[in-house]
DNA sequence: TAAATTTTCGACTCACTATTCGAAAAATAG
DNA sequence: CTATTTTTCGAATAGTGAGTCGAAAATTTA
């Protein structure tokens, strides 16, 4: 009886990887019900068994990505170190996580831009303005104390999301050196 | 004889203009071939007269901004001034014609995360990679006098990119000041 | 003014993709 | 082993949107 759910859960990880590999192998616009089914081995139809439609798997996925890098991120948040130096930790971090499961990534910040999502069902919202809304307080927080350059937070953040976009999507290198991370970031975000 | 070239051209850029009326009221994905022939007062069949396809159509569009925008930058390039002031008065004057056509700067920064187009149909590229490559060449001269902060210049323009990004799509007020833009940009750009 | 041309158009086709159907196979229970 | 439940599936459906057609209206030409 134990089994018989955890087979159903194991099933539907298998369509969702199928999803994803189907993003990686034929770009957003192949990610069609046809290719999921075939890329995950399953019929169509059975797809629909264990899914109640397509915005279900893309919400799924996103949902799956936006809830590791929160989880990822929550503990840091407490602990007692300067602003700048969590900041740049919690980047780093997130940077890790992002190169662990590329293709998950690149699908969570791509997906958005080309599939619209009623808000009602995009539950990782929740997640993802969890991880913003820390990372804008702590910015918030290091700006009184002068630890970042004087600049307006909210545009402070383009920045950083503008490198952070640059350092996941860099192309061709497999994986950055944390180092060189921390020194970019540190670096570009702390004036001198 | 003049005169029916002109009244032409005159009907594509109506439609042009319907185009990006469909853009504004119906979204991205609202701009179908339907709601472009209704926005722009044309029967959908007429259109086909005027543009070969809707791909056309969003070329000509996208087209259309990049070109003012690399004109606008194109006799600044030359100026013979420091660098990193050189850099600042030319993010102004782009921030400047995108604040004179939102709408179709909106598009313009949006559409290419929605639809494909295949590269060798992609014309407005031209303007766009000579645009970027412009700022680059003046980062990077500016890099090797001190200019800027000693940062990858890849990083440095995606940080750019992501801050002229917010700059445009700040939301709410209708114009930022000048000043305010120049001075935003200038105290992040520069390290103290 | 009559023939030739340019411009306009709504209805139709065509391709594509999410979703549903209805039946069959596989697994489980009694 | 038989009945029941769970899982699987390819074929059919339905909606959407780009692009085509053939005819008509408007304009130009001679």
């Amino acid at each position: 009886m134990n089994r018989k759910i955890a087979e159903r859960y194991q099933r539907k990880k298998a369509i969702l990887n199928g999803a994803l590999k189907s993003y990686s192998k034929h770009g957003i616009d192949g990610m069609t019900m046809d290719n999921i089914a075939s890329d995950s081995d399953f019929g169509k139809a059975t797809i629909y068994y264990y899914f109640p439609s397509k915005e279900d798997i893309i919400c799924s996925l996103m949902e799956m990505g936006w809830q590791e890098l929160w989880e990822s991120v929550e503990e840091m948040v407490i602990e007692d170190i300067p602003a700048r130096k969590k900041f740049v930790k919690i980047l780093n971090q997130m940077a890790d996580i992002v190169f662990q499961n590329k293709i998950l990534y690149e699908f969570l910040f791509t997906a958005p831009r080309h599939i619209n999502i009623p808000d009602h069902k995009a539950s990782w919202k929740n997640f993802q303005s969890r991880t913003y809304a820390t990372l804008q307080s702590i910015v918030d927080e290091g700006m009184d104390k002068g630890d970042f350059a004087d600049i307006k937070p909210e545009l402070f953040m383009k920045a950083v999301g503008g490198i952070f976009h640059g350092i996941v999507f860099m192309g061709e290198q497999k994986k950055l050196e944390e180092k060189d991370i921390e020194s970019l970031i540190s670096n570009f975000i702390y004036p001198s």
